[in-house]
DNA sequence: AAGGGGTGTCGAAGCGCTTCGACTGGGGTA
DNA sequence: TACCCCAGTCGAAGCGCTTCGACACCCCTT
């Protein structure tokens, strides 16, 4: 391995000297930097990155905590990840991976052991025991998601209040009446996950504001439960015509039960999905949908990162406003001009 | 921070009785060592990454290189990535994260920074640019699939020849005469990737072995993509009565599509796939299948990799059986008596 | 009683880099 | 001409750990 020591006798000049070329934390002769530069080139030199770490106090590592929880769905987490990953190779920082078997210990051990110099959490549930040790942690971090309380973090997520209305107020104003909201499996309810927590609030309140019925219920990723979900829920409430659906791996075989209940989409049923665009468009009718603006997200969690970092102020909540596209999955109901 | 200076103050040693402590790799008397612990968790003492990198050379990280290439299953991935950081935590190493858009570049940025002290590879193809890189970079790797020339390297990867073949045969075995695969898109078969080709070769190989008519065809993911195959296919072949999917999104479509033509499964036609095991089960009617064992080969690679690294031997190419199991989408065809 | 072999501990020398203070010399100012 | 300042460079001191050689001491052996 080539070091430092051997660039700056190859140039002639101080390990310094080739220190301050590379960083540029120093003035340096325009002579001199190019014949460094030549140096590091002709010898292939690359700093070791334990030395540089230890000697600067940054690792220039942050840490991605993936929970893989069930329920959750993967594609969208990959999403993410890929997104902070090239955002912070961007900001010359690389990025090691944790998954939640490790839980709040293995936050501590990474950060305490100064192997990375910040940390992005992904899944953030409501009251989520990861939430106090990030608090204490001696090194910036960013939440993806948010807990109740966000006082002293910096959260960063999609609206989903907002989503959850937008899908009222799209259907509503198309003059549907009796909206259902098919969620996310009940063990994620269940343990508090801000985002499905958040459109139940967002579609309750739009339904109540605008007037019209909004039902709700769980639903697992099987597809004997997605239809007698639905089976159920028809049979409750037969004059359901708009159905909201958070719940990306279900949308497939959604479809394929409403057309075996002989409920045509959009036409005798209107769908409106929270889920990423290429999944809205890939389906038969298209799906109306709000997106998941993944790589936004994980961008811009990375930014506000790299900004606490270097001494940058951030602000403490984030939100995303959510989008919605209409495409082929709903359409009017009734007599819109008695509305 | 607490440094191993202030645990030896504190324990009335000198650093290095500490450090040996830690390691094991000097003996310590019963009261020292004793001492020496609870003087580290008294005052809460974790070694600095960097540092115990610099000094020993090795940094416990390990490289996971992760091409999120188009047509690859995402979900399959994850469950790689997952089995690989939990086997890596469990030698005590982390794991981090690289992308295919680094290429081959970036695995020579982390091992030649000394960031990793080896590397795990997923989604090898068969001209894959990545290892002549990898087998000049002066430390150890594993990859996950195989290149054409595995000759210097450790490769581990599911017998995908002999998963085609296990498919032909389970059909064959029924008394099907006339089948079909159902591949993964083209752009996974332009780019010579080794499961795709391999698939296609045992199924080809074993159709012809077993004097059965054994047609291929890629597909996409979309609907109209899958139904329009389809029906290519079976007007080509009106014969076809045994299906092989190697291509986990299009089997939620395809049940939907073969339900359209009016083809029920199984029997009209009898389909076996290539997918983990919790997606076969997740379908009406459960799928006969061959899983896929994501987890089982991704311990393996980081076993193998933690063989290597502490001097040992691992066998260049590791080939994991595949196993089918019977479930309700095959059923026997025609008069088995006279077969 | 002298010698030998363990065992347990210490001190010091790095690992390869960053960074601080100090030094040099040339150009501008008074 | 004397002085100062600044740009450009160097040397040395760490960063916190591992590891090697040395050494002290005790217990056996002869």
């Amino acid at each position: 391995m080539v070091t430092i020591a051997d660039v700056a006798r190859h140039a002639g000049v101080a390990a310094s000297t080739v220190s301050y070329v590379l960083s540029g934390k120093r003035t340096i002769s325009t002579d001199t930097r190019e014949r460094v530069q030549r140096s590091v080139h002709a010898l292939g030199y690359r700093p070791n990155a334990s030395a540089r770490a230890l000697a600067s106090q940054r690792s220039n590592v942050l840490a991605l905590v993936i929970p893989l929880r069930t329920g959750m769905h993967v594609p969208v987490m990959m999403q993410f990840a890929t997104a902070v990953v090239t955002t912070a190779r961007r900001f010359d920082h690389d990025v090691l991976l944790l998954t939640a078997d490790e839980g709040p210990d293995g936050l501590e051990r990474v950060a305490q052991s100064s192997l990375v110099d910040a940390l992005v959490v992904m899944d953030v549930e409501l009251h989520d025991e990861r939430v106090p040790v990030l608090r204490e942690l001696p090194m910036p971090s960013v939440l993806i998601g948010y807990p109740d309380d966000a006082d002293g973090l910096t959260c960063i997520d999609l609206d989903f209040v907002a989503a959850g209305a937008h899908c009222v107020d799209h259907l509503a104003d198309l003059g549907h009446r009796s909206l259902a909201l098919l969620g996310t499996p009940s063990a994620v309810y269940e343990r508090q996950t801000g985002f499905a927590q958040r459109t139940l609030t967002g579609f309750v309140e739009a339904a109540e504001r605008r007037g019209v019925l909004g039902v709700e219920t769980p639903c697992e990723h099987t597809f004997d439960a997605i239809l007698h979900t639905v089976e159920q829920l028809l049979s409750d409430h037969p004059d359901i015509t708009g159905l909201v659906v958070q719940n990306e791996p279900i949308i497939g075989p959604l479809l394929d039960v409403l057309r075996r209940l002989g409920r045509r989409v959009p036409e005798d049923m209107s769908l409106v999905a929270i889920c990423a665009d290429d999944v809205a468009e890939r389906q038969v009718p298209q799906l109306s949908s709000v997106s998941i603006p993944a790589e936004r997200i994980g961008d811009q969690a990375v930014e506000s990162l790299i900004t606490k970092l270097e001494g940058g102020e951030v602000p403490s909540l984030t939100l995303v406003p959510p989008t919605l596209t209409a495409r082929g999955s709903t359409c009017p109901h009734g007599d819109l001009t008695t509305a």
